[in-house]
DNA sequence: AAAATAAAGTCAACATGATTGACCAAATAA
DNA sequence: TTATTTGGTCAATCATGTTGACTTTATTTT
């Protein structure tokens, strides 16, 4: 099989794979010191967002299983890096929110991708921003969840 | 914790990691339809790009261990959809070809994406397309291996 | 008040994918 | 001849995810 395989769009599916990578890389390296993984990492961005989400919320945010959320979160609750308050009238209820600790880890993690992209939309410079933002809007908007519903959060 | 945890790229941050799941999702059923994973993917991508690769240079290119190359590669060519010639002088070297099949195979995973690609840069216009163009290059600039070595293949 | 349902949490069994370590065989290089 | 390199494999282990079953507590339904 000598098939040239080639096309002018190969080269974005590069780009994509390795920018993705890149994006991820320093807040896994960072979670990777703290013996974290990026659910955890997924639950505090989503708490921080979302502050008195109830664990049913996540779980359908997260699209992960109880199970699967369960240990991560236990983690976070143990690490004083979340605080699970019964707020309202329904006594089952837990409503999250992250301690002040944990809007500090939420905040390292973020900011190394923050500043990731901060640093490549000034080397690109504001035109070529103003395209990517509509360029990824129309690509994130093709992210539908199998039940249907639109998700309006981020993870990783 | 009431802590406003609120950023302008923070939508940038939650548009990534939706697009990039968006980008996948297609690719990952097609696959999961054949009993393959990503990494036959990559696999069966890098081959195709880079024919006559020796197996030695994929698990450089992969960043796996050969252990985990070793398993889905073999699928690959039990299935013949790739193809291990010792062609050189030395006869311990594989150089790694796509059959036909292989070929197709590869190019209907590379198709989903690159068919969603082009959907959203037609939907965006081809300003937006330029300026995405130019901050993808930008972020996957910043995708350097442990090693050092930069990186110019894709896998997902 | 009793029964059904819902929210959260937990345990066990299992599947996947990756890792490292220890090897083997064949071919090549020293 | 010996050492090294390339490719391949087995085993043990770890991480992460899944589903199923079940408990506790609290709230609705009946």
């Amino acid at each position: 099989m000598i098939d040239q395989i080639n096309h002018p769009l190969d080269r974005a599916l590069e780009l994509l794979f390795h920018g993705y990578r890149a994006f991820t890389a320093k807040a896994d390296a960072l979670l990777a010191e703290r013996g974290l993984s990026r659910v955890h990492h997924r639950i505090l961005y989503f708490v921080g967002h979302q502050p008195d989400s109830t664990v049913g919320e996540l779980l359908l945010r997260l699209r992960v299983s109880k199970q699967a959320l369960n240990a991560p979160l236990r983690d976070l609750q143990q690490a004083g890096l979340i605080e699970a308050l019964i707020c309202g009238q329904d006594k089952r209820v837990r409503r999250l929110r992250l301690s002040t600790a944990g809007a500090a880890l939420e905040r390292a993690l973020s900011d190394s991708q923050r500043d990731l992209l901060a640093g490549v939309f000034a080397a690109a410079g504001p035109a070529a921003e103003a395209g990517w933002w509509q360029v990824m809007a129309e690509l994130a908007a093709a992210d539908v969840p199998p039940d249907g519903k639109a998700t309006q959060v981020k993870t990783a």
